[in-house]
DNA sequence: TTGAAAGCGCTAACAT
DNA sequence: ATGTTAGCGCTTTCAA
C-alpha cells in the first residue's frame, strides 16, 4: 500500500473543500460550477490522483468485491467459470478474490472468515456439501449475498440462490445413449458421493438403467473423485468383469484416466469399450478417440453467477433463485453401437 | 457488506477501551492481564465478531492482499501458476486477486488502476510486454511492489523482480533433442513474437540449428499464439513442405493443434512426424502419443514469485531479484528417430 | 454553489 | 495494566 496523493492535497490544490471534491469523483456534481468542476478534474489528471477504495468503502460500506470460493482452479472445469465470474465482474466493476478449498471443509471456513472480515460484497460458492454444510447455512443467515453454483446443498433452502447444471439429467442423457446403442453392461465411475453434483449424475444413471429394465448392479458402480487418476484405477476394476461394454464416466479428467488405463492394457476405444464423460473440457475433442460427452456450459454459468450475485448485492430483484442450466450430449467417437449378437 | 458487531461493542460488553480490546486482537497483550485478556476473548467467541479488515488497513496501510494479473486462466497454463501462487498466498495470510487480461494492454491497465484503488500490497503479473511496457515501468516506479513472472519486459530493468523459466534453453533442448534424433528439417510454431517468452524460445531454436549446421529457414517458422488453433492452421501450412519430419511447437496447446490436424490428414505421429511441445501442462500425458515436451515447473514458479513479492512487502531482504527455473525434457511418445536413409 | 463537521472501525502514540 | 486521543481518506448530512 503507498503512501500517496489524497483527497485533501487535491482539495487544497484546487482552493476547495474536499466536500467539493469528493462530489465530482462520485459525479455528484449537479451543484457545481463548470468552472469549479474542470479545475478539479484538471487537477486530478495532472496529480494522476486516484481515489482511496478503502476509505471509500469504510463509509460506504461497499467493497466492489467478491469472493470466489472453489475446489481447485487446477481442475480444467474451474478455470471456465471463474472466467465467466470474472468476466462479468468486470464489467460491473467488482474485483474477484480467489479462494481454492480442494473440498477441504475448515479451509472453507477460513476462507469464509477472512472474505467477511476483509468485507466482500457477495460470495460464489462451490462447496463439497454432503457431510457438513452448517457453514454454509450461517454464512447464508448472516445476510451476506451467496450464490452457490455447481453443487447445490442439501437440504433445499428457501434462501439459496443457485446456478446448476441439471446433473441428473445429464446422468440420465448419457446412460440412456449407451442403452440405446446396444449396451447392456454399463459400469459407472461416480465423483466423490459427497457432493450433491455426482449423486445426481449417479441417479440419472441409475433411472436410465432402471428405465430401459436393466438391473442395477451395484459392483458396477466405483466411487471416483473426479480426478485422472482415480478413472485408471476405477477401469482397472471394471476391466475385470469382461461383460462391460460401456462406461459412463462422470468426468472428463475421468475418463482420460479411464483412456489411459485401458490403453495400456491393449483394449481399443471404442471397439472393446465404449466411454462417456462429462463437463465436456476444451481437451475432451483433442483425445483420440474425441471424447463423446455430456457438456456443461460453465463459462455461462460463472457468468450467470456473477450477475446474479451482483443483483443481489445492489438490490436489484431476481425473479429465480434458482437457475438451472440444461447438459447436452456431445457425439464424438469414444462409442460405438453394441451388438449383442456379435 | 454487512452491519457487524465492532470494536466498540466488544469495548463495551467488556467494560474496557477499545484499545484494550485491539491489543488482545493483535496479540499485543503483554501488557494485558490475564483476567482482563480472557474476558475479551470470550465475549469476542461469544458475539461471534470479526475485526473489520477494511477498517484496519486504512489505519495500517496494510491490506494483504495481492493482484495477479495473468492472461487468461482458461489457458492451462495458468491455474497452475495461480494455485501455486493462492497457496503461497494463503500461507502468509495473503489474498489473491484474479485478473485476466487476454494480453490486452488496455486491460493491464485497468486492473493496475484499480488494485492500486483498492491498495493491495503488490502485484504478481505476466504481461505481453514488447508491444507497450511504459505502464509496467510506471507500475514499479510508483514503488509498489512487483514481481513478473513466466514473461519478462524488455529492457531489463534494474529494479525488476522476476521468475522466469528458461525459455531459450527450452527451446535449445527441444531443438536439440530432434536433431539429435536424425531430424534436419525441423518447423517451429512460434508463440505470438509479442511476448518475450515466445521469442527466447524461438531463439533456440535457431541456435541449436545452426550449431548443429543446418540452415534456417524462414518458411519453416509460422508464428502461432499459444492457443490450439494457431496449431491447427500452422500445421496445415507445415505439411505442404514434405521434407518436414520434425516440429517443434511452443506450448503444449499448439502442439494438440498439430495433432489434431495430423490426424485428420492421416499422418501418424510419430511415424511420418515427430512432435516436441512446450509447458508440460496436465493433459499432455493423457494424448495418444503423450507428449515428449519440456517442462515448466509451473505451479513452483507460482510459489515461488509470490513468495518473492511477499518478502518485498515486507521489507524482507531478497537476495535474487530474478530467480530462473531450469527447462526439463521430457521423454513421452511423439518423437521417433528419423533415418535420413530410409 | 460550496463547505464544515461528523463519523465509518480501527491502530498507535502517548498519557495515566 | 489500561485509557484518551488523534487520525487513516473518504462520504454524507446539514448549514451557509
Amino acid at each position: 500500500m503507498q503512501v500517496a496523493i489524497t483527497i485533501k492535497d487535491i482539495a487544497r490544490l484546487a482552493n476547495v473543500s474536499i466536500t467539493t471534491v469528493s462530489k465530482v469523483i462520485n459525479n455528484k456534481d449537479d451543484s457545481i460550477s463548470e468552472q469549479t468542476k474542470n479545475k478539479i478534474l484538471q487537477i486530478i489528471k495532472e496529480t494522476n490522483y486516484q481515489p482511496n477504495a478503502i476509505a471509500r468503502s469504510l463509509v460506504t460500506k461497499k467493497t466492489k468485491t467478491i469472493g470466489l470460493i472453489i475446489p481447485d482452479i487446477t481442475n480444467p472445469f474451474f478455470p471456465e467459470i471463474a472466467r465467466g465470474a470474472e468476466d462479468c465482474a468486470n464489467i460491473y466493476g467488482y474485483n474477484i478474490f480467489l479462494c481454492n478449498t480442494d473440498d477441504n471443509a475448515e479451509k472453507e471456513n477460513n476462507y469464509i472468515a477472512v472474505l467477511r472480515e476483509k468485507c466482500v460484497d457477495g460470495i460464489i460458492f462451490t462447496s463439497s456439501s454432503i457431510p457438513k454444510y452448517e457453514h454454509i447455512i450461517d454464512l447464508i443467515d448472516s445476510g451476506i449475498p451467496v450464490v452457490m453454483i455447481d453443487r447445490s446443498i442439501e437440504p433445499k433452502l428457501k434462501n439459496i440462490y443457485g446456478v446448476f447444471l441439471d446433473n441428473y439429467k445429464g446422468g440420465y442423457l448419457a446412460t440412456k445413449y449407451l442403452i440405446e446403442l446396444g449396451h447392456r453392461n454399463i459400469a459407472c465411475i461416480t465423483g466423490p458421493l459427497y457432493t450433491k453434483s455426482a449423486i445426481e449424475r449417479l441417479n440419472g444413471y441409475k433411472k436410465a438403467l432402471s428405465d430401459f429394465n436393466i438391473e442395477i448392479n451395484n459392483s458396477m458402480i466405483i466411487e471416483g473423485d473426479f480426478k485422472i487418476n482415480s478413472g485408471m484405477v476405477a477401469a482397472e476394476k471394471i476391466i475385470e468383469n469382461k461383460d462391460v461394454t460401456g462406461i459412463f464416466a462422470c468426468n472428463d479428467l475421468m475418463a482420460y484416466g479411464v483412456y489411459k488405463t485401458l490403453k495400456k492394457k491393449g483394449y481399443r476405444i471404442p471397439d472393446d469399450i465404449s466411454i462417456v464423460g462429462f463437463d465436456d473440457i476444451q481437451l475432451s475433442q483433442i483425445l483420440e478417440p474425441q471424447l463423446t460427452t455430456i457438456k456443461q456450459p460453465s463459462y455461462d454459468m460463472g457468468l450467470t453467477a456473477t450477475r446474479v450475485l451482483i443483483k443481489l448485492i445492489e438490490g436489484e430483484k431476481v425473479r429465480k433463485k434458482v437457475v438451472k442450466f440444461e447438459p447436452s450430449l456431445i457425439e464424438r467417437k469414444s462409442v460405438r453401437e453394441y451388438h449383442n449378437n456379435i
